[in-house]
DNA sequence: CATTTATATACGCCTTGACGTATATGTATG
DNA sequence: CATACATATACGTCAAGGCGTATATAAATG
């Protein structure tokens, strides 16, 4: 019941949002997911922080990199992700962030925030 | 997208959620809501305005009493919402407040919050 | 071993919203 | 018309959480 409320609690904020939306399919690194949003590096970890305190996403280290992934989640979480993802997929604001991911090659360090879309030089291991 | 987010904010309270089941299938006036969650009034209406503003129910006055309903959302969150309660139709909490909605018969003032199971006089238009 | 890189956390500030209690508002009723 | 009733709102308090900035930590690298 108020698990369920906890649930949607972790969905009300966009920037959560999105984070979910980007790893819902797999690992990503935080490098990566600072380059899509394109916003600072400490709000991107506190909300990473946030939904792994919530169970929704597991995290890996592998060397200097944090790779996260959204976590098997019980069946009705689960349905309710995927329709939340429905939704999501159709809103613009997703579709750059995807769009984004797949231009992205490495860690936005090497170029700065300033042109997240230039492609890197793939040593970033979640490349 | 944020109003993904405000939607998904409006469902992150275990109050509200109850309230919105409640409304699901039809008109609800507050005496019963107050009856069946069994707690203060002003709690209610404060949830109910709530849910009001963010355009998840729909309130209709009728003499003293309000009667509140869920509104028709647009496809996508009618979808998540249907899902929603689905997941809600299992907790426990839920499936007793269905059950004590059943039992009301009347305006909880006539009792007392002390016994809200008590059948009453038949006299609220909402019964 | 000093420095850069990747990420997390601490801090201070501010807004939102939840709560209980008290009060206001409108409507029926005797 | 005074009173009871149904509901809403105001008030004060409190905790959660969002933000940007600064700093800590840990791993790689030269």
């Amino acid at each position: 019941m108020s698990e369920i409320a906890t649930l949607f609690a972790a969905l009300a904020d966009p920037t959560r949002l999105r984070l979910l939306y980007l790893v819902k399919d797999g690992e990503i690194c935080v490098c990566f997911l600072q380059g899509v949003l394109q916003t600072n590096q400490p709000k991107i970890s506190r909300h990473l922080a946030y939904l792994k305190r919530a169970g929704l996403v597991a995290a890996r280290k592998e060397g200097k990199w944090m790779h996260y992934c959204l976590k098997r989640q019980p069946a009705d979480s689960q349905k309710l992700l995927q329709q939340a993802f429905d939704s999501l997929a159709r809103a613009p604001q997703i579709r750059s962030d995807v769009q984004r991911l797949k231009n992205i090659r490495c860690c936005p360090s090497r170029y700065g925030i300033s042109d997240p879309l230039r492609p890197g030089t793939g040593k970033c291991k979640a490349a």
